[in-house]
DNA sequence: GCAAAAGTGTTGAAAGTACACCCATGA
DNA sequence: TCATGGGTGTACTTTCAACACTTTTGC
């Protein structure tokens, strides 16, 4: 049996694909424009190299905050990527992680235009360095399927926020129309949500309830088994 | 910005969780007994470090081969393990896949036997070497999950089967009873079954109908949107 | 008073669940 | 002839899917 030492090793790096949901009613995808070599000005996903003695989902989260200013999002580890030729400066690993940022108050805006990091369109993005569009893919695919069996939309959206945002959310990530009143139905009787005692303001229509997602009984159901599908 | 080549490289390893279903009612899996350093003589998954420009899954097979003899089957990736604790020689980071093994055939039992390596019962297999307990269990998850959601199941069958053995697999591996009128009913609906004219023989019982999986149907229907709950 | 989104129930179809007996085979 | 698992139907319940009008608010 071969030693480990008798080989040079592979290069490891984090890549992340931060979607990002507010007021434009589009998914977005945060990317960065490369300021190095290879693909010098083409734009990627934020990510780069694992340090020594870095866990992964540690340096994931280095690197959105180092490139892009992203901090304390829902980060989630989708898959590795390692095909031998996917980085022209060599053997290259990349562990791929997908986040969620709730664009509502806009604030990551500001932080991320001060860097070479901006939010494209789902679908309009340019074309991505190395295997970058795949992961984006494969991120996509993920986050619909996620997104269908576990509450992790609310990460898309203000703590407080009412049932036709959190309708529109699931209309455009997984890109279907739902029945307005089925939707609403089906999501009362789940029984994670928190109904405050408060609307919202400031709109030119009847104000609307405003809820937040109930962690705690979505914790009890989903230990005695629970399915959260739409 | 900090460059790769300032930093030693953390070492890439990948790892297998091998499944198998056969005569025998529970589902096992093939551990190895570690003949090197470190937790020599300890029960551990099969697996080792990538080579050099080999790609990820390449490498789990290959490992998977040389150290169990298991070749050709069913092999789909977890996730990458990274705590930097993980290995005590030094920061190292696997990437875990997971595989399905038909032993109703029983070759592959004589190839392992051969090796250091062996089936264990899940839920009696030993105290695993690194954290490969944890992977073990993460593993086990994303089987059950898999098995609900898409045909994956099939893998731990002969090709031939009857509908009480696919009954059997999904109990087993859901651990939960179904009932036999029920269970047949959605699963002749899906129409991913052919009814081989053909029974089985040798029982000191009513001989069972044989089915084969249709991938052809099943790939038509997961192109227009489709559901394998069970 | 009008534009814009919020909110609300019923009905028919489909799917899920519970349940018990006869059948074919080899020993 | 008996032990073993194979094979089958129905009634009830629950969930899904389709569908339209009234209410509240700001302008």
């Amino acid at each position: 049996m071969a030693h480990s030492y008798d080989y040079p090793r592979p290069a490891v790096t984090v890549d992340c694909v931060v979607f990002g949901l507010g007021k434009t009613d589009q998914l977005q995808v945060l990317l960065i424009q490369r300021q190095l070599p290879p693909f010098v000005g083409q734009w990627a996903l934020p990510g780069g190299f694992v340090r020594p003695d870095e866990a992964l989902e540690q340096a994931a989260r280095r690197e959105l905050g180092e490139e892009t200013g992203v901090k304390g999002v829902f980060l989630e580890q989708l898959q590795a990527y390692g095909q031998p030729q996917r980085d022209p400066r060599g053997h290259t690993i990349t562990v791929a992680f997908y986040a969620l940022v709730n664009l509502w108050d806009y604030q990551v805006k500001a932080a991320t235009d001060a860097k070479q990091a901006c939010w494209w369109a789902i679908g309009r993005q340019p074309n991505l360095a190395f295997d970058h569009g795949k992961i984006m893919q494969d991120a996509i695919a993920a986050l619909r399927t996620s997104i269908r069996h576990r509450p992790i939309g609310f990460e898309l959206l203000p703590q407080k926020f009412t049932l036709s945002q959190l309708q529109r959310l699931y209309e455009i990530v997984l890109d279907r129309p739902f029945d307005k009143r089925n939707f609403r139905k089906k999501l009362l009787k789940l029984d994670i949500l928190i109904d405050l005692d408060e609307k919202e303001t400031n709109v030119a229509h009847r104000a609307a309830q405003l809820y937040k997602f109930d962690d705690v009984k979505y914790k009890q159901l989903a230990k005695t088994g629970f399915n959260f599908d739409l």
